[in-house]
DNA sequence: ACATTAACGATGA
DNA sequence: TCATCGTTAATGT
């Protein structure tokens, strides 16, 4: 079954798939698959196996936990473009946090025997994935700076801008599609504080408020707020 | 004090 | 009609 132009052209322009082989290639084209989900539809549920390793075609999605009295905390918003979950496959354990659709998305599911296989047979993929990691642990090291250290525009300032991150997230576009709500639990902070500090990164030019999305005007000043340390 | 939650009307899609 | 937004009032630590 030939694979959708959709799937072809996401492959083509993440950035590990280039360096594998022909066979490899062909592998992975075999193996991979696409399925969409409505806005607010969990992926997967806390505590299910990670038998996948997925990649955003489109939409958005977020990685939280529900804790039983029903509040939820979210630890990452993963943009279209990005590849993740490979922390809960290579560990081979069930998934510590849910998988949730934010709006309605496309995911590429690459099954673990497809991402094993290709860890073993090829350095350079192997590479990719450690560099996914080593990222993803700076990530939370300057998160929990950001956050200790830092006042609420700021840490908006900080969750949005790490939505560019480069190597993480290669493809952002401009305008995020993200309520003020999601934004908050993103940047740890209620809806109010968020609308406030978004507000006044507003009127810093930094981007700018829409309603049910933000668009990033200035993303350099907007890394350079989040990480300049008074 | 301060932030968070609750609650409200207004407004956009 | 429903989600989202901006504000104010109540609540909690």
């Amino acid at each position: 079954m030939p694979l959708s132009a959709e799937l072809t052209a996401f492959l083509e322009k993440s950035r590990w798939p280039s360096t594998l082989t022909e066979s490899q290639l062909e592998r992975l084209r075999h193996d991979i698959y696409e399925r969409s989900f409505p806005s607010g539809s969990i992926i997967f549920a806390r505590g299910t196996p990670a038998e996948h390793w997925f990649g955003v075609v489109d939409g958005m999605i977020k990685v939280d936990t529900v804790s039983p009295d029903g509040r939820s905390t979210t630890f990452a918003g993963v943009p279209a473009g990005a590849w993740f979950g490979e922390g809960a496959v290579l560990k081979n354990t069930p998934r510590p946090y849910s998988i949730v659709a934010i709006r309605d998305s496309k995911l590429a599911f690459v099954p673990r025997t497809t991402f094993e296989w290709l860890l073993q047979q090829s350095t350079s993929f192997s590479r990719f994935v450690i560099d996914q990691l080593n990222w993803r642990c700076g990530y939370y090291v300057a998160l929990i700076e950001n956050r200790r250290l830092r006042e609420a525009p700021a840490r908006v300032a900080f969750c949005l801008s790490e939505l560019f991150n480069p190597q993480l997230y290669p493809s952002t576009e401009s305008t995020l599609q993200l309520s003020q709500e999601e934004i908050g639990r993103l940047s740890g902070l209620s809806r109010q504080n968020t609308n406030r500090a978004l507000r006044e990164l507003a009127d810093a030019k930094m981007l700018a408020v829409e309603y049910g999305s933000v668009v990033i005007l200035d993303l350099q000043r907007l890394q350079e707020f989040a990480r300049q340390d008074e």
